[in-house]
DNA sequence: ATACATGCAAACATTTTGCTTTGGC
DNA sequence: GCCAAAGCAAAATGTTTGCATGTAT
């Protein structure tokens, strides 16, 4: 946790009151945990954090983190039905998917992908190796909006 | 399903038995069903899939993708630990994210993101709205390899 | 005082495993 | 015949909801 930390805690804060969420303990640990998290964290990684382990109900953080994502505090990662996708995959062939945030349909898009130039770079500072990469796009579908 | 399809259905058994799986009723059709759809699929759409409902049990198909996985046959979409991630949402910040696949740490990439542009193009090619995008490189980290 | 937030328990959905039987090679 | 794969059932995991109680405003 840097020393601006505070600052950010406040600032969430603040937009959590502006948004009309009550100022709770619970609130605050969320806020604070995810602040000074490196990382983006899972509800299990919540509610076992130090701040938050036998402090706050796993289903209060739950729907905490709910109403965040809801009010654009926080974001959440990952394909937003929680189960797996998968696809067919054929050698020199990389997809991207435009995925609809309202009905959830997934279509694959067929863009030149930018981000392959960016894998050997990533590779080389990072030390990863058998680099890939996943590109979705979100938004709401002509038919959701 | 084009007319292509039966060649890539051989090329994919083909693939399967190179590397030591044996040709059964289930392979073949989840292999149909995955090449003759245009978008990702979910082992219950395959296991509801008019080919495979009532012919394969779930865990024959569950068992048959994550073989089909490990193999490289095919693609598993979204973070591979069927949870969900949360992260602060900064105005104006966006990050990426690099990820062991063995481990599955996931680390902040401090990248200049190359996708930006590209989501006035889809967004007006595709009528969606509210654009967004996720962008994740996944790799084995040092620790790992 | 009143709504919103919490805690606890239970329901759900999806994934994953154990074990026996079947069938490809 | 042998071993991988299938089938069935049950466990495990993570998410979500119902309802009574507490608490910020």
């Amino acid at each position: 946790m840097g020393k601006r930390s505070p600052d950010r805690l406040n600032w969430a804060v603040q937009q959590c009151r502006d948004r009309g969420l009550r100022r709770t303990k619970a609130l605050e640990e969320v806020l604070r945990t995810l602040i000074g998290s490196p990382r983006p964290l899972t509800l299990a990684d919540l509610v076992e954090s130090k701040a938050l382990r036998n402090q706050c109900d796993k289903a209060t953080v739950y729907r905490l983190l709910m109403r965040l994502e809801e009010n654009g505090i926080l974001r959440r990662l990952g394909l937003h039905d929680r189960c797996a996708y998968f696809t067919m995959k054929y050698p020199g062939k990389h997809s991207d998917y435009l995925i609809c945030s309202e009905c959830g349909t997934i279509e694959e898009l067929d863009i030149a992908c930018p981000v392959e130039a960016l894998e050997k770079e990533i590779s080389a500072k990072s030390g990863y190796r058998k680099l890939y990469h996943e590109l979705e796009f979100f938004g709401v579908c002509p038919d959701c909006a």
